[in-house]
DNA sequence: ACATATGTTTGAATCGATCCAAGATGCAGA
DNA sequence: TCTGCATCTTGGATCGATTCAAACATATGT
């Protein structure tokens, strides 16, 4: 009784099984996964065994080697782990992503790291079959590392230039002119952008060659399509004020503080995510300042808690769980080929924006 | 060129290098492992050719074998994927956990599956060194499948009165008896209680020998809590209705109509987790319906939600961060020992709830 | 010149299963 | 009794790596 409770380790495999229960390994091997082609005496013989033995079944260490496909889909980011739980944009694409797994029957793996020794590692040792990256801050790194592994794999919402990485984004200047358009037909021509990091670990205000040597091509497009638009407006753009923020609160809020401090300070905000619109909404609100009849404010992504916002989020809605389905296809159908996807955004109307005063 | 560009499959192995750089897989297998141990020239040799032929690195798949661990621990649950981003708790509770594995460095696999079979399946072939259970709907099977994977696991939430499986839960019946004091302390007399699931697959009005032969000890634990502090406080606990929800809007919604169709509707509102009393914030909104001067509400689980709502929520706050830490650890530092531990609760007062009209 | 120490490389064994061609067994019909 | 045909069962090969004791090579000390 001590050995089957204590039990030492737990070195019981389906060899041990087969001994004891007096057949081959191949015969054992066929009980659990082939029961039907064993005879039913033998079958119960060699079920006994397994039981008598504390035997939890084949292992899926030594039928993955033999099997090949893990049937399971890395998810990876720079970013901590529990990204992909706090962030709203994140969050829809996951849902997204695993209603699609789960039609196909596929697992998912979370694949980050606290540390980039760490990252390079998990992903050269996660067992899947193909990554989905998420390309935030550190993108390009993680898109060589995922390359390493020379298996499927698609960058999500990355806007390289490098066409030999699959991708699937939207056409972020399209949405960016969308988003300026609206608050020009409005009536608008004071304006600041609140951005997305253009480079690593870097906030702040932003200056044209920063904005040229931009790391990330997405954060640039969004920028490109406000100011073409808005220059189109007949709008100085040189007196708008980009700033960079990490797109969280701290890095908003210091912005935000920078730019209601100016002499005329903008009737309009063009903010390059949801998360940074409605961390933007809080701190007007805290000010006494009305959106959207003191500032208007568009956002971008369409995430679902800009619907309920207060007030509600004029937005550029991304085709978020379109994005994770194709992303999840772009890796179980796998041919090989590597694709870019380009998916249109559309400009959702809410109560954010309105005309300036007066 | 053609063969390294379309490469029909990718047999490339270790051994593949080794032979083709000359030398034997085990100094091959080191250039990777340990390159410090391998002399400059050969490592360089080796290098050379992997670049060549286009080797991703050893495959995870053959080091596990060797190395037994796997680093990443898996969660389970018996609703769709998506549940771990959509469910508010789900949500709260996997960042948790997701933090406390970058700590470690382990990674997380997400495993679930669309019908039953799959389930069984999905968990058998998991490559994780551990489960966390997710005890929702479908526990008891769950549980069951992944005991049988004899691996570390933990159930989260589980009241079962099975000793012989780990659990970390809260205290349900001292949580929804503060609830209820709460509220007579207050003053009130007409309650309402929204359960959870009692079993599978069931909702509607609930009679006390449904109670009696609950699958879901929690589910009964928290009513026990309800009714035991009731009747101390002198309620006729046979006149207060108790409707099981499938926690969701639509059954919270049917269950709504029902309660307040009633001649002398509730002027306090019991619910068995914050979803429910959310949605039902929202139903009584609808029907201009006061809370909390028509109507009181009390929540359990203190997910973020409930602090930013319309009015926030009086709720019973479980210690979810520190669960998810301590499942963590109990995966991780497994000692093959079986522990359970049960966390306290604490009443979150806040506007949801107050003396009812006259 | 020889023993000793140090640094590299080798090749067999191992991890835990699945697959499959070939062998064994049992039974019906000639 | 022998052949033919099912129906199991067997044992070796394989998946792709890591590990380790032993072999080998080179340098150091005496």
């Amino acid at each position: 009784m001590a050995s089957l409770t204590a039990g030492n380790r737990r070195p019981v495999r389906l060899a041990d099984i087969a001994k004891a229960a007096g057949v081959s390994h191949g015969t054992a091997s066929n009980v659990f996964s082939r029961p039907e082609i064993v005879r039913e005496e033998v079958r119960e013989r060699v079920k006994a065994a397994a039981e008598a033995m504390g035997y939890g079944g084949p292992d899926p260490k030594g039928r993955l080697l033999r099997a090949g496909k893990v049937n399971a889909i890395g998810v990876a980011t720079a970013e901590p782990l529990s990204y992909f739980f706090d962030d709203p944009f994140a969050r829809v694409m996951m849902a997204s992503i695993s209603q699609a797994c789960d039609a196909t029957g596929a697992g998912i793996s979370l694949v980050s790291a606290a540390n980039n020794e760490q990252l390079a590692w998990n992903i050269q040792s996660a067992l899947v079959d193909g990554f989905i990256v998420f390309c935030i801050e550190g993108g390009s790194r993680l898109v060589e590392l995922a390359r390493e592994r020379k298996l499927p794999f698609v960058a999500l919402d990355l806007d390289s230039e490098d066409g030999a990485v699959a991708a699937i984004g939207v056409d972020n200047i399209a949405g960016a002119s969308l988003a300026a358009r609206h608050l020009t037909d409005l009536g608008h021509r004071r304006f600041a952008v609140l951005a997305l990091p253009f480079a690593d670990g870097r906030t702040g205000l932003v200056s044209p060659e920063q904005v040229r040597s931009a790391t990330y091509a997405g954060t640039r497009d969004r920028l490109t399509g406000y100011l073409q638009e808005l220059s189109r407006a007949g709008v100085d753009t040189s007196k708008v004020p980009v700033y960079e923020t990490a797109n969280d609160a701290a890095s908003t809020n210091a912005a935000l503080e920078t730019i209601f401090a100016a002499k005329e300070p903008p009737t309009a905000i063009l903010a390059m995510s949801d998360k940074i619109a409605l961390v933007t909404l809080e701190w007007l609100s805290a000010r006494n300042l009305n959106v959207p009849n003191d500032v208007s404010i568009v956002g971008f992504d369409g995430v679902p808690e800009s619907a309920v916002s207060e007030p509600p989020l004029t937005t550029i809605a991304q085709p978020i769980a379109e994005m994770g389905r194709l992303a999840v296809k772009a890796i179980l159908d796998s041919d090989g080929r590597i694709s870019r996807q380009l998916l249109p955004v559309e400009l959702t109307v809410r109560a954010s924006s309105a005309p300036p005063r007066g």
